[in-house]
DNA sequence: TGTATAAGGTTGTATATACAGTATAGTCGA
DNA sequence: TCGACTATACTGTATATACAACCTTATACA
């Protein structure tokens, strides 16, 4: 289990569990690559790999010479947080309802593997469900999720809590990829969300990984007449955008 | 110059060049680290960083056994980011071309003034633009300049530079504002894009703020079929995502 | 013919070693 | 007192080597 992870990623994970518990505070010093190769009896090559990556990910800045310190969180985040559709509708004082249409385990094939970027996936978890607002449906959540990243997902009764609030209480999110586009519905898609074959619907992908892998990933569909994604953020003072 | 970059950066800038350049298209097999070993007189960990530092960049994608490879990328556009879409486009390798529709100023009214957040505002530069891919319509930029902002806005000729980039350098990004839609195209929008009126469109509504005040307020109009908007990064280590 | 085995190439990880560049603290000397 | 020098710690890069796991292909065998 644990003993399958490499040298590197405990490590990683060590430095990053004093992070996110907040033992390591902003702008703290982390232990330097000889400290490390002291403490876990590993190689500074092997150091310098976890240091290195965590810099990368942004998590750690490093100065030649001095050291390496916990990074300031980036300001950006805020965009397409992850929020649990449920206290959304609660908080704009409307009635939150939901239907699961499944629930249970699928076989792994090539795209789902490569999706979640684990080859040796044989199964995953699966569930559809459809959130209602005011007993109108606003989103259809077609999800899998990975089984060795969150084994009792399944055990949950969805009737209460959101697969969302389920999954973050499980586990942290180190990354979220998000990708939307607009589409016609599927003639299951209409049925689901009683919508007509000519409602263009908003397709929100998401990936979520957590500790390197990917958690779960899902499709989000919302009738446009229903729903739009709204976001709005201060920009980091440096600037980081790209061109 | 070259002499200053380190080997295993050389070695990824060889690959990106020929991805970039299409030289090694999509699913193509990149060298082996031992044949990079051969080719560069480098050491194996050299190769094996520089393909390795690739890969977590999602340039490629390696399978233990068989080989690495280039991975392919999606047309797609960052959405929180501001990018300059031509240079989007050039990094795919494709050609970039734009219509300017309209270039001129218009007169305020209360809803433009609302949005702009200015009542004293009495009149707005206005262009519309649309931008292509391989001389495909791929965006219908429909925009908005605050000309107290940015007063030598119009000035600019647009068909090398874009608004974006124009904007960019003219005025700093303090706050960005994003609103996603999927909506069926307009008439005018069908024949700008040369879309059917069946084909959904991606409407991303974004306002930036420079200095406290609206900069500029644009309606980005992508046809479904052609473009999607995506985004990854990485979250804060101290998990500030809302429930 | 079908199956088991072996060989060789590929990635993944880990170590020991080496040298260069950078920043800091302390020491020595004018 | 101030400046130059030195020792030390730290990161950055590069190499050579080793072993494991994985995959494909060829070969030997039943």
């Amino acid at each position: 289990m644990s003993d399958a992870q490499p040298l590197y990623a405990k490590v990683k994970d060590h430095i990053l569990e004093n992070i996110r518990s907040g033992a390591w505070a902003t702008g703290r010093r982390v232990p330097s690559e000889n400290e490390l190769v002291e403490s876990f009896r590993i190689s500074r090559m092997t150091a310098n790999r976890a240091l290195r990556e965590l810099t990368a990910e942004g998590f750690l800045s490093r100065v030649p010479g001095v050291g390496t310190f916990v990074r300031e969180a980036p300001a950006r985040s805020s965009l397409m947080e992850l929020r649990n559709i449920a206290e959304e509708i609660a908080q704009r004082g409307h009635r939150y309802s939901s239907r699961l249409i499944r629930k249970g385990v699928i076989d792994s094939n090539p795209a789902l593997a490569e999706e979640f970027e684990d080859r040796g996936l044989k199964q995953l978890f699966h569930i559809i469900i459809v959130h209602e607002e005011n007993g109108v449906p606003v989103q259809l959540e077609d999800r899998y999720v990975n089984p060795t990243v969150v084994p009792d997902f399944l055990e949950q009764d969805f009737a209460d809590t959101t697969p969302t609030a389920v999954l973050l209480a499980a586990t942290p999110v180190d990354e979220l990829e998000h990708t939307v586009e607009a589409a016609l519905p599927s003639t299951e898609q209409q049925r689901l969300l009683g919508i007509s074959a000519l409602e263009p619907c908003l397709a929100l992908y998401r990936r979520s990984w957590s500790r390197g892998r990917v958690a779960t990933a899902v499709t989000l569909t919302y009738p446009a007449s229903r729903y739009a994604l709204y976001s709005r953020h201060r920009t980091s003072a440096r600037g980081t955008f790209s061109q």
